[in-house]
DNA sequence: ACAAAAGTGTTCTTGATACACCCATGG
DNA sequence: CCATGGGTGTATCAAGAACACTTTTGT
């Protein structure tokens, strides 16, 4: 740290990339844009951008997350820091080291170009394939996280609404973990946390049309699980 | 990530600080460097330096880790990127940006000056006080992933020598965490899980002398803990 | 009446906790 | 013989897993 010149080295570009996930139709999504030019044009990548010299990388990913997503409002939003890739050679252009975040959408708004137009989409995560860069890394690095965290932290009402059904809360798991869940089990279990969710007083909500009204609930104070919510026989934990 | 320019910006500078781990007489210590020049001369901090062009993150931290321990071969040391740091105002130099790492230590080397004859120190984790720049959040966050890592794990063998007693792996579990574990039931988990360890056969050592020899026991080849060994009412999971 | 989804109850088994107790060694 | 640390046994309790069953809605 000591003995430094501002310009004895190469410059490194300090760049932001953002998983983004959100819910549809009970499936897990990712946002994406296409590159419009080389390298890797005309492929899918996740969205991202520089870090600018007065803001950190937090302050970056949220005013990206803002501008990527269209929505007005990103403050609220789950934004968590993944890790930093810095390979020498993730980017042929020049050296860049990019700081991965992952972030949570309650609801999907419809995908549109970004603030430099670039096509944006909201893609399964299960189809995605061949993204530009090492973005199929922090990709799969990304849902890893999420997965982990929703066993020990409360995490999974940032994929919902402000008002939800345990029925939905439950799809967040099965959708992110891609395992079936038992739902008097994974009810009593999330009841049983306190300030996990607090009820909606006499609010219920027809789910799909058919079957009987639920209950609403509001998301809790609390922001870890104890003990923790285990994945059924996950076999690889991250290390 | 389209339309860039190398000189655009103010460069970025991109460093690498490490929090080195070790055990001594039961206790945590901390690798200390003591800063020899403005700002924050005279402070100790983490040990740590700049990433060169031709390597990323995790090979920079290495090779500080060798240079600031002493070691030869650090080849088989436990690293881990913990986050980056990013706060435009965290040196008041330059922009830097900093990824964090841990280490994690078996046995201590004395320390002495690095390559740049800079002081060094093992401090016993609880004394640490006043650090340079924001490397006391850095120490903060560092042993608190570790000791979360040790819940869900098999890292605890990483701080003990290539052969060691079930006493002396519980040491590590209680220097983390701060608190007192149940012997029996201990020594029971570890064996209880798979590939945590194994048994070297034969082999005993006498502990400080008294008491019964204990059996030696070697790192096994499972890196997660299922199901987890939890710290006894923990209170704040970290988010 | 039936399907679909919410919600309740019960049993079984596993794992954690808190001990009491025995073993081997040095002083 | 006693202090010290290693190692074994066991009773109790909390939590998870599996599954049967009831309730309320739409068609």
């Amino acid at each position: 740290m000591d003995g430094y010149d501002k310009y004895a080295f190469e410059p490194f570009a300090v760049t932001v990339d953002l998983a983004v996930f959100t819910l549809r139709a009970g499936a897990l999504h990712v946002l994406l844009v296409e590159r419009g030019r080389e390298p890797y044009a005309g492929q899918w990548a996740l969205p991202g951008g520089f870090v600018r010299p007065d803001e950190s990388a937090e302050s970056a990913a949220r005013r990206e997350l803002g501008e990527e997503t269209g929505l007005t409002d990103v403050s609220g939003l789950h934004l968590e820091q993944l890790r930093t890739y810095s390979e020498p050679d993730r980017d042929p252009r020049m050296r860049v080291v990019s700081v991965a975040f992952a972030a949570l959408l309650p609801d999907a708004p419809e995908a549109h170009g970004g603030s430099d137009a670039a096509q944006a989409r909201w893609a399964p995560y299960g189809s995605v394939r061949d993204l530009a860069f090492d973005h199929g890394r922090i990709l799969a690095d990304a849902r890893e996280r999420v997965g982990a965290k929703l066993e020990y932290t409360c995490l999974a009402t940032a994929f919902c609404p402000p008002e939800f059904t345990l029925g939905e809360l439950q799809q967040v798991y099965e959708a992110v973990w891609g395992t079936a869940l038992d739902r008097p089990n994974f009810r009593r279990k999330v009841l049983a946390t306190p300030g996990f969710v607090e009820t909606v007083p006499g609010a219920a909500r027809l789910t799909g049309g058919r079957g009987k009204p639920a209950a609403l609930y509001r998301a809790g104070t609390a922001a870890a699980l104890h003990p923790p919510l285990l994945r059924p026989t996950p076999e690889g934990r991250p290390a």
